[in-house]
DNA sequence: TTCATATTTGTAATGATTACATTTTTATAT
DNA sequence: ATATAAAAATGTAATCATTACAAATATGAA
């Protein structure tokens, strides 16, 4: 178990590292969340970060989880994703990328679409100045395509 | 007032024209409803709409206008947007073309960006079926950027 | 230690959206 | 035209993600 227990180590490392790096002293719980954040790529959302982390630290508050989510985007140390209209995800990536939503199984993946690259952020677009892009696509996702063969009329 | 009187009526079969286009049985409430999206390109709230229309139709309910607006959106009628995290916005121009959101104003202004037309609906990305696209831009917009002259840091 | 500041916590709002039962409208059959 | 069934709209009461706020706790310099 030496490995298991190193490899927490550099993650959380890895964690206040993040946090440092975009202007954010550390804490317990800061980094707690960013830990889970950058090894759960699964774009969580505030209340499933909540659910997870108050296990293993009971004393936790949602109203930490929401104030440090919004602490962390607003300093880019991560992404806030509003694909679903019931809650907002949020990502640790922070690199500009596409993701699509899967209506079944409501699951984000991440899509890497080579030619959204061509446009940089930070430019201003017909005279507004532009701070963030989101690229959202919504459908079936390849699992649940295989899974249920019903709707597959539209190729 | 003959010209706003004729006016007024076209637009009436504008919208009820785009609801039998989609399947939808045009009603007093649906055809109020779709005519204030066809009129109004600002992308309004469900909020937004039920406190205008009810002005000059006073039985109107906040549910029939939520009901109707997830109703245009999953017949095609119109388009959900869910750039605010607030709030979901609506949009009878079902095309796909990207949005642009002012931090500060709020007001979602419509971006013509030609390089996105390239990628076509409804098709298959990474294994998944895509059904909808959006395209979602935040920042400060044009005229925000005339009056506040703060924050400009950021050319 | 002491004091000021930053952070966290718990609880109570807020506010958009939805559920649901009732009423009204519309269409159809008699 | 009347009765009847289905569709649509209404009003009210939940739901539930997020935020406001005040009290408690931790942090860090003096
Ligand atoms: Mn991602
Ligand atoms: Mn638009
Ligand atoms: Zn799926
Ligand atoms: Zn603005």
């Amino acid at each position: 178990m030496k490995k298991d227990q190193s490899k927490r180590l550099q993650q959380q490392i890895d964690a206040i590292n993040s946090l440092v790096l975009h202007q954010i002293k550390p804490s317990m719980q800061r980094i707690a969340i960013m830990d889970y954040l950058i090894t759960h790529r699964t774009h969580p959302s505030a209340d499933e970060i909540y659910e997870k982390l108050s296990i293993g630290m009971p004393t936790l508050s949602k109203t930490t989880v929401y104030n440090t989510l919004k602490l962390f985007a607003s300093n880019g140390a991560a992404q806030m994703i509003t694909i679903d209209e019931h809650q907002v995800n949020f990502d640790a990536d922070t690199s500009t990328h596409a993701h699509f939503l899967c209506k079944q199984c409501g699951k984000i993946y991440d899509l890497s679409l080579p030619e959204l690259a061509t446009m940089p952020d930070m430019q201003k677009i017909e005279g507004h100045l532009v701070k963030e892009i989101s690229y959202f696509y919504k459908g079936i996702c390849k699992d649940c395509l295989a899974k249920g063969t019903k709707d597959s009329n539209t190729n």
